[in-house]
DNA sequence: CGAGATTGACAGACTGGTCTGTCTGGTGTA
DNA sequence: TACACCAGACAGACCAGTCTGTCAATCTCG
């Protein structure tokens, strides 16, 4: 079979869900493109994943892990707080082109499966919890260490971030350019400098 | 056949199209079920729109009509320029809930279809296109009719305005609430205080 | 006015293909 | 022997789109 430096069969489904689901749409993706990419079994698939959905399930969690990595590795350069919040749009510019401006993978998914009450849309809101979560913190860490800044409410502002972070993804995915993103992080700028 | 008083085999095709593809998806709804549903026979369907594809073309068109009607009859109530920028995201969350928190017709297409040089994708850019011109011509009109204000740039606003309002539809659409858009609307009303 | 031609919609069988998921049988390794 | 994997056939449903044939309303022209 495989040996261990090789890539187990799940490892091998996973990163080619990660690919084809991302990039064509989890319902354009058949099961059998999945499988004939991954060089697996149809058994081997179905001894893995239950389902085409608890596929999709794993997919998000993978992806979930990948993409706050590669947004904390690229934010984590910056020492201020003013700098990592500005920096989190400095990612998004450089992420989405490289993504082919496919956008979140998670509010793809969450388009494609209306019905609220699936384990897949469960995962797509941990992920954007998770990305409030640390927005919040660093607009926290801002206020901290700007004593001069009184009157910010740290959980209203982080909204608005949140807000423009979706605006500024969505409307890139729509314009292929990155021109929405960099309007939202001037919004930020404003508004930081205006607190 | 029907008579004049009757709706049209075409416009109940589009009238089901309208519903379903905006409720179920564009992928995950079939041919049949809108012929079932419309009560028109396959062929008739054919010999209006050679293709599915085509009839999601007039759907985008048919919606992006009624969309914009919805949305410039709540706002034309609004007599200055700053209520109407705020009755926008009034509008969106009197509209969210009542749709079901399905979000835009047009960017929930475009992920589906994530082919750029697509007739349809050219529909979903149409529409924005007009949604920005609309929120830039309050944001003009704000300007003008504030003679105070005078550093505010209306393209840079607008971009601002118009990513607040995605961000706030997705999120609205991902969480199934309206607090997104409210962050939007309060961003906003800072924006123009500010300026 | 009236008869035949035309039109447009109807129902639904049918084609060729894809979908998810199951199952059988073979292969190599521990 | 036991297990994990492979290849691929298969089932049953559904997909978009084509086609045949029927029927009723309307148009055309004698």
């Amino acid at each position: 079979m495989y040996t261990s430096s090789d890539i187990s069969p799940r490892e091998r489904i996973i990163e080619t869900a990660l690919r084809l689901f991302y990039s064509q749409g989890y319902l354009a993706t058949g099961i059998n493109q999945i499988i004939s990419e991954a060089k697996v079994a149809k058994a081997t698939f179905y001894t893995h994943f239950p389902s085409k959905e608890e596929l999709c399930v794993a997919y998000l969690q993978a992806r979930h892990v990948v993409w706050m990595g590669w947004l904390e590795d690229s934010v984590s350069g910056h020492k201020t707080a003013e700098e990592k919040l500005i920096g989190v749009f400095d990612f998004l510019q450089k992420w989405m082109p490289e993504s082919n401006f496919r956008g979140c993978a998670f509010l793809n998914i969450a388009t494609e499966i209306p019905a609220i009450d699936t384990k897949i849309r469960e995962e797509v809101i941990k992920h954007k919890d998770d990305l409030q979560d640390y927005l919040k913190e660093i607009i926290e860490d801002f206020a901290a260490s700007n004593p001069s800044v009184t009157g910010l409410d740290a959980k209203y502002t982080s909204e608005i971030v949140y807000v423009l972070v979706e605006g500024g993804i969505v409307a890139s995915q729509n314009y292929g350019d990155i021109w929405p993103i960099v309007a939202a992080k001037g919004a930020v700028r404003d508004l930081l400098r205006a607190s």
